[in-house]
RNA sequence: GGACGGGUACCGAAGCGGUCAACCGGGCUGGACUGUAAAUCCAGUGGCUUAGCCUUCGGAGGUUCGAAUCCUCCCCCGUCCA
């Protein structure tokens, strides 16, 4: 661990910028700082795992963490990084997705620790109280709307076609004033945030100068990038959720398995509790022996096992084994059920195989594995189809009771990880 | 309202009386290679009871032995004129 805290986050590449003295401050005072969440959503995505940890992080090193969720702010939206108008919640839906993310926070920070337990603040308490004419006259006259037409993510939106509308030109004025209310109820002095909020921080900072007299700072990390340009955090499925229910423990796993080569080392820093000397080794195993994938495979672990727990880390790599490694022949039935827990499956009675059986044809297009039955013909004769990981070479092939796995079981493959789970009721 | 140009499969885009289920490119799906990667290469890409048959080329009619291709009307899109 590094000695101070700036510098554990400068070597893992987490400093965008910062106001001065910050450096020094965190050497030798204990601060308390903050991180927004958006509430947009019931869980968090792993865009958010990067501010998570830098809160993690801050309390191993005597700090004391908040997260806010802006219940408040949430009901208007944030310009910052969007080119569009944002689409309003209401307050029921906000409240909804509060109690997800509190939830998705726990394995991270702690909230019992003896000097410096983490808090989790909601900012409707106080945004919700605030009545117009008061926060006009203690808070809006700190800005000049000059001031705020200057921040980058008022001038993008002013020279986009939608413009911007006052609900949320002001958002930032309520995210200053949410710092200036955590400096004066928590003592609160540093502000965490993605490059994306670094006007809204220094605002914030400005105002508690202002109307406190206070220093406050700020510090920024930047965005999380991959390499091949698309947004982190999505796939070809669809964002990856922290919540096991939107986004299972095997695909989380294999979301960080399949990291590119030039952004495993970044993650690795990012993400994971690893040292320095570990991730270093790890950088070199990259460079020496990329089809080994030591890198990507200890990111997968740790974040899996992090996220997830330890039990849930055994399941993905259990069944990363078995669909990657084709060992399927050693599994009972109920442990194929578990390992291909989220693949699509489909249920037949038992007397569609009794007899003569079923065409194999008709049943990849019954499970929709594939699309029409001349197309699964295709997809026999290109030689990509596989029953219980046998690939099928005739198209005129039938399905018997005999071909499934302890009677109840057919596990249909199509390509490398196409697979469709046949149970036989 | 008028004058042109155009509407073709997931997208773009050829075809302009038979040999067209429709060139080509992209995408997508398989396969080979590989690191569960990238790049590359190969194949496939309307349906079916698949050496054959059936339904497709904006819509509806018509001409013809035969139409995506010609004619009529209609709908939609683009550009220009009013």
């Amino acid at each position: 661990m590094a000695s101070s805290l700036f510098e554990e986050y400068a070597w893992r590449g987490m400093v965008f910028d910062s106001t001065p003295g910050l450096e020094e401050l965190l050497a030798k005072e204990s601060l308390t700082a903050y991180i927004g969440f958006d509430p947009t959503a019931s869980s968090l995505h792993i865009g958010s795992l990067l501010p998570i940890m830098c809160l993690a992080r801050l309390q191993r090193f005597g700090h004391t963490p908040i997260a806010i969720v802006g219940g408040g702010t949430g009901l208007i939206g944030d310009p910052s990084g969007k080119t569009k108008e944002r689409q309003l919640l209401n307050a029921a839906q906000v409240e909804e997705n509060l109690a997800g993310i509190r939830g998705q926070l726990e394995p991270f920070l702690d909230f019992d620790a003896s000097g410096n337990p983490a808090k989790i603040v909601n900012n409707l308490d106080w945004l919700g109280q605030l009545g117009l004419i008061e926060f006009l006259r203690d808070t809006g006259k700190h800005f000049t709307v000059n001031y705020m037409m200057s921040k980058e993510s008022v001038k993008r939106r002013l020279d986009s076609e939608d413009g911007i509308s006052y609900t949320e030109f002001t958002y930032m004025m309520l995210q200053a004033y949410d710092f200036l209310k955590l400096n004066e109820l928590h003592d609160c002095t540093l502000q965490l945030g993605g490059s994306d909020q670094w006007g809204n921080i220094l605002a914030g900072a400005e105002l508690i100068r202002r109307v406190r007299g206070g220093k406050a700072h700020g510090l920024v990390f930047p965005l999380v990038t991959n390499a091949a340009g698309t947004k982190f955090g999505k796939t070809e499925s669809g964002t990856v959720w922290l919540s096991p229910e939107r986004t299972s423990p095997y695909r989380f796993y294999q979301f960080w398995l399949n990291t590119d080569d030039r952004d495993v080392i970044n993650y690795l820093k990012y993400f994971t509790w690893l040292e320095r000397d570990a991730i270093e080794e790890l950088a070199t195993a990259v460079e020496e022996r990329p089809g080994q994938r030591e890198a990507q495979r200890t990111l997968a672990r740790e974040v899996t096992e992090m996220v997830h727990g330890p039990s849930a880390l055994e399941g993905a790599e259990r069944a990363s084994k078995v669909l990657f490694g084709g060992a399927m022949e050693q599994l009972s039935a109920s442990e194929l059920l578990d390992v291909f827990e989220e693949a699509p499956s489909s249920e037949f009675a038992a007397d569609a195989f009794s007899g003569e059986g079923m065409g194999f044809l008709d049943l990849m297009a019954e499970t929709g594995l594939a699309a029409s039955r001349g197309e699964a013909r295709r997809l026999i004769r290109s030689g990509g189809v596989y029953l219980n990981n046998v690939r099928v070479a005739e198209e005129a092939r039938t399905v018997t009771i005999e071909d499934c796995i302890e009677g109840r079981l057919l596990v249909l493959r199509k390509g490398k990880k196409n697979y469709r789970l046949v149970q036989v009721a």
